[in-house]
DNA sequence: CTTAATTTGCACGTTATTGATCGAACGTGA
DNA sequence: TCACGTTCGATCAATAACGTGCAAATTAAG
């Protein structure tokens, strides 16, 4: 068998089998372990097939975006986010917090030592604080809502009405570059709106990958805002802000991160 | 098994199981603990899972539940008795859950079908229904309590008191031989009593290893239940009861479980 | 048929993965 | 709070897989 000809037999072999041994292409193609290396050396500099210890999986398949994908979506990122923004807490303070992801990391990076009290109607942030000793948790109970999870309904806007916060923390999934902040989600639209309303100061949290973009519902402008946080990603000049909301950006360097586990 | 490929399986299983520990997954892919805990630290590295201290949880749903009641206690019992209580739950009703495991077994078996909705104030019961699409949930807000995780206040009796529902699904955690069943913790002692007053039928649950205990909150006694759903270990004649009680008793059987193997 | 070029297999040093050990850290219950 | 049992992680040794160099085998060209 010519060595073109079995090479490319073995980019199929992979393709079908999705993963594959050096032994097994071996005994396969009656050539040494040796040869099947060199092989797969080649089809894996043209792509074909991805290499690793012991054999080798088929380049493209969907193990591989499949569970990454949520992996990548800068975890890293928000984790840095969240700290700058929990360095705005002060002692026995209360604070609203937002739902989404980012809110999560927040959630994870509370201080615990300043005796703070949580108010949130997202079902994540909860969860992130079970074991969070040393930190008061009210959740605004209601609905159920499955994506994105968490509470809404009538009792949410009534708390939130009658309750006085120190700091709202809201997450922004879209600002534009005219600094309008929008959410997917109508009801989780207006409870951001009821939340400022209730807090005495605004923080504004968003990574840079959501500027640009727009939702449906209005949440809020910038200049609403008494801070707002983001990461080093921000281009400041696509923004067509005044100079009084820049000054507002507090921005969280992501340079001196390790992916060393939380120190708690 | 190649290294990659069991790391991805492991992430797989994590995500399908919730919670597991270093040795079951050693077990599972019969490779040392050690291999376990280097492959897990890879792949919270890579954020696929969370680690905890004895195995780890699914990233996505970090409902942080307790390692050592979940890989100790009977499981499948749980599961067997809320099998047997899922079962009188008919459409369009509003049932209230308590707190609990048991309670939480329930929530994972209830039928999606049928239209229910799900008032409670557990935070484990809401995790466990994260998923379940076609079942309406009323989450009672208030205040966290870490251990057992529930929320109380004063919305929590309001919303209570201004509820009409189906039925109310209890848990118990000491059921004495006379009948009486208390709880450790006041506050979810009383909540128990205004669910019940809430509900136009109570449904009793409990493992039979929870009888001949006492607590010292009071919660109500055996009549004042319209059902008592139990396993199959509990023995009757130790039970000091009157027959008009007995006949409120509902064995769910655990014949055909297969027991899991406790390697303590 | 001869020779050069390429490919293959083998030996051997290098690297990666695994399992065992043991002190340290953690969580639990008294 | 303390002591106890369990789990963790750094380290070492063993095994398996890897890659380079070289000689043998095969192919291509003259």
């Amino acid at each position: 068998m010519l060595t073109e000809v079995r090479q490319k037999a073995i980019a199929d072999y992979v393709l079908r089998n999705d993963v594959v041994t050096t032994t097994q292409l071996s005994q396969e193609f009656n050539v040494s372990e040796m040869t099947i290396r060199r092989d797969l050396k080649k089809l894996e500099e043209q792509g074909l097939i991805r290499r690793t210890h012991g054999g080798a999986l088929s380049a493209g398949h969907s193990h591989d975006i499949d569970l990454r994908t949520r992996a990548t979506t800068n975890h890293l990122l928000k984790k840095a986010i969240a700290k700058k923004a929990a360095e705005f807490m002060g002692p026995h303070e209360t604070i609203l917090i937002d739902v989404g992801s980012t809110m999560e990391a927040l959630a994870r990076e509370l201080p615990t030592s300043l005796g703070l009290t949580i108010v949130t109607n997202g079902i994540m942030i909860v969860n992130a604080l079970l074991d969070a000793v040393g930190v008061e948790v009210y959740l605004l109970g209601g609905s159920l809502q499955h994506v994105p999870q968490f509470l809404m309904g009538p009792s949410v806007f009534e708390k939130l009405q009658n309750m006085q916060a120190d700091k709202a923390f809201i997450a922004s999934s879209a600002f534009s570059f005219e600094g309008v902040v929008t959410d997917s989600n109508v009801h989780q639209a207006e409870i951001k709106r009821r939340m400022m309303k209730a807090a005495a100061q605004t923080y504004l949290v968003l990574d840079s990958s959501k500027i640009g973009h727009s939702s449906l519902n209005f949440v809020a402008r910038a200049e609403d805002f008494d801070v707002i946080i983001i990461d080093d990603g921000v281009d400041m000049s696509a923004l067509k802000i005044s100079d009084g909301i820049r000054n507002k950006f507090v921005v969280a360097s992501t340079h001196d991160i390790t992916s060393i586990p939380d120190s708690m």
